[in-house]
RNA sequence: GGUCUGUUGGUGAAGUGGUUAAACACGCGCGCCUCUCAAGCUCGUAUACACGGGUUCGAACCCCGUACAGACUACCA
């Protein structure tokens, strides 16, 4: 039996060849630097954010150098695959707004010249590959049971001997074509391995675009490269795909580290140049037993879609994504305030090699001054985005009274230090809602005033609607405020009153603060002119009637 | 067990042999400002370069060892 005819035993019915694919995935033409890189997640779940760090960079420094940044689903084991996993991973994606030049569009539908980029859909380029090794003898049929692998590891483990299918404990390594035939015509079942060339006691170092250079053992593992469904294993897609897609740049976790070894010595088997490798740290949860890897399963916060959920803008996310990838950006950004994320340039080298914590608190700081340079109306469409899918009751308000609305956003925004107290579209209810009479009649009210006489609070209310009230401009409006504390024997200036507190029943903030509190029965708000100037008289009124019933 | 990687303050980190008596940002705290809050501004967060050796005139930066953490060691990716 020839090899060729071995290798159609072992694979059939495949006719193309390596050369045959080669043909089909010619070089791309890209300027000479460009970047390609891919995001290739085995459809088992939502999008994580690690995941998305990944996608981040990847769609980064594949834009920065026009580059192609493309979608590849990983969806070689059929045990792990999620119902609807490739829909979910794509609206992921696209509400990050990390968009795909080629790949996976939709459950059904891909774009691009170097697919199919579903890797279920590949099975016979992988075939092919196998094929042209077996060929070669460079890789052999295995048919060891689970059992006897089992065994083989329990031994290895009891004599404290590297685990692994290698050297001696290679049972098949050396089958003969005619013993392998018999072992098939007797129906046994059997996968492919690589007949590794390599020893594990010769080192080969190489630089790892984010670790730097690392040395380590070359590898001498017979790893499988076709399973028993006729799928490859990770490894062996990657050489295939990366190298038929053209990737140039494999962005991972550094989980993949330590496999290194097995994806250059395949990629030089095959006489093939192996991409760049940039292996970067999982990001971290800090918990009371030390830090851990956030994880997708224990942590919300991993899930995506936490943040849409909590409306905390895309944006925001990117920046902050951005500078845990490279954190000169945020100095960056902030010496830059008129550009964008697109701008900056993103650097292998400045990415962290060891694993950052992922701090939501740095998040919400981030989203904070985010959302205080968006305008007005900016806000207001985030906030109807999402009140509409989390808050029936305030997207109703917002649609309702959209112009005034927008007018609340605008409150102390238009300045140069702009009001900064919104970090979270979840936040536009609490921090708002009495400015709505639809909310505020409806709720439970507690009124705390700085002051305890009843008849006081009354006085200065009704001096202030019927003698004092003015919508002209804020520092008018504060005059008459003072002009209002002194008539009722209140200081113009806090500190005038605390120069001589006993010549003062109290000062012009305690004014101040009895009327915010009868007009929103709250302590905090913002200024006061601005609602009172937004909400005009009548309504005032009503919120002074209200207050001085529940006196 | 083997093979790798990492370890700067509460957090992210800058810094790769000598103006860093360790930047900057977040968080927290005091204070100032202010009609309240948010913001802004001062200052602070007691001994932050894991530990032990070595190389050197000089080390957070180079070398070795130890500890701790993480990864891989699947017909999972």
């Amino acid at each position: 039996m020839t090899n060729k005819e071995y290798a159609n035993m072992l694979l059939p019915g495949i006719d193309k060849t390596v050369e045959d694919y080669e043909k089909m995935y010619p070089i791309r033409d890209l300027k000479e630097n460009a970047i390609v890189t891919r995001f290739a997640p085995s459809p088992t779940g939502f999008v994580h954010m690690g995941g998305l760090f990944a996608a981040f960079i990847s769609r980064k420094m594949a834009k920065q150098t026009d580059g192609v940044f493309f979608l590849r689903i990983e969806d070689t084991d059929k045990k792990r695959e999620v119902e609807h996993g490739i829909e979910g991973i794509i609206t992921d994606l696209k509400n990050f707004q990390i968009n795909i030049d080629e790949g996976v569009i939709s459950q059904s539908s891909q774009m691009g010249n170097y697919g199919p980029y579903i890797q279920s859909e590949r099975k016979d380029v992988y075939q092919a590959f196998a094929k042209y090794l077996i060929e070669n003898d460079l890789a052999y049929p295995c048919f060891c049971t689970e059992e006897e692998l089992e065994e083989i590891r329990k031994k290895q483990e009891s004599q404290k001997e590297r685990l692994g299918y290698y050297g001696k404990y290679a049972k098949y390594r050396n089958i003969t074509k005619e013993e392998a035939k018999e072992k098939i015509d007797n129906g046994e079942k059997y996968i492919i391995r690589l007949k590794s060339p390599g020893n594990f006691e010769d080192k080969f170092k190489f630089k790892d675009l984010v670790k730097g250079v690392i040395e380590l053992p070359v590898n001498d593992l017979d790893i499988v490269i076709i399973k028993s469904d006729g799928l490859p294993t990770y490894h062996f897609a990657h050489l295939v795909d990366d190298h038929l897609m053209h990737t140039t740049h494999v962005i991972r976790g550094d989980e993949w580290l330590s496999s290194v070894p097995i994806h250059t010595q395949l990629f030089s088997i095959f006489g093939f140049k192996a991409p760049k490798y940039a292996h970067i740290a999982p990001l971290m949860k800090d918990t009371e037993n030390g830090r851990r890897k956030l994880s997708k399963r224990k942590d919300p916060e991993a899930a995506v879609s936490y943040y849409t959920e909590l409306g905390i803008p895309v944006e925001a996310v990117l920046l902050y994504l951005c500078t845990v990838a490279n954190s000169n950006f945020e100095g960056w950004y902030d010496q830059n305030k008129d550009k964008t994320l697109d701008d900056f340039k993103l650097e292998f080298s400045k990415i962290s090699s060891s694993g950052s914590l992922f701090d939501v608190s740095k998040l919400l700081n981030i989203s904070k001054n985010y959302i205080s340079r968006l305008t007005k109306d900016e806000v207001y469409n985030l906030a109807l985005e999402y009140t509409k899918n989390y808050d029936k009751e305030m997207y109703d308000l917002l649609v309702k009274y959209e112009s005034y609305s927008k007018s609340v956003f605008n409150i102390e925004r238009v300045q140069k230090k702009p009001r900064k107290d919104l970090s979270m579209m979840s936040e536009i209810k609490k921090l708002n809602w009495y400015m709505y009479d639809e909310l505020y009649y409806t709720y439970d009210k507690k009124y705390i005033y700085p002051i305890t006489d009843k008849k006081e609070i009354e006085t200065i209310l009704n001096t202030y609607i019927n003698e004092f009230y003015i919508i002209d401009s804020k520092d008018e409006w504060f005059n008459k405020m003072k002009d209002l504390s002194e008539k009722l024997g209140y200081a113009r200036e806090v500190k005038e009153f605390k120069e001589m507190p006993a010549s003062f029943k109290g000062h012009v903030g305690d004014i101040s603060m009895v009327l915010r509190v009868a007009l929103t029965s709250l302590n905090e708000t913002p200024d006061l002119y601005e609602i009172m100037n937004l909400m005009g008289k009548e309504r005032i009124l009503k919120r002074f009637e209200d207050a001085i019933k529940n006196l």
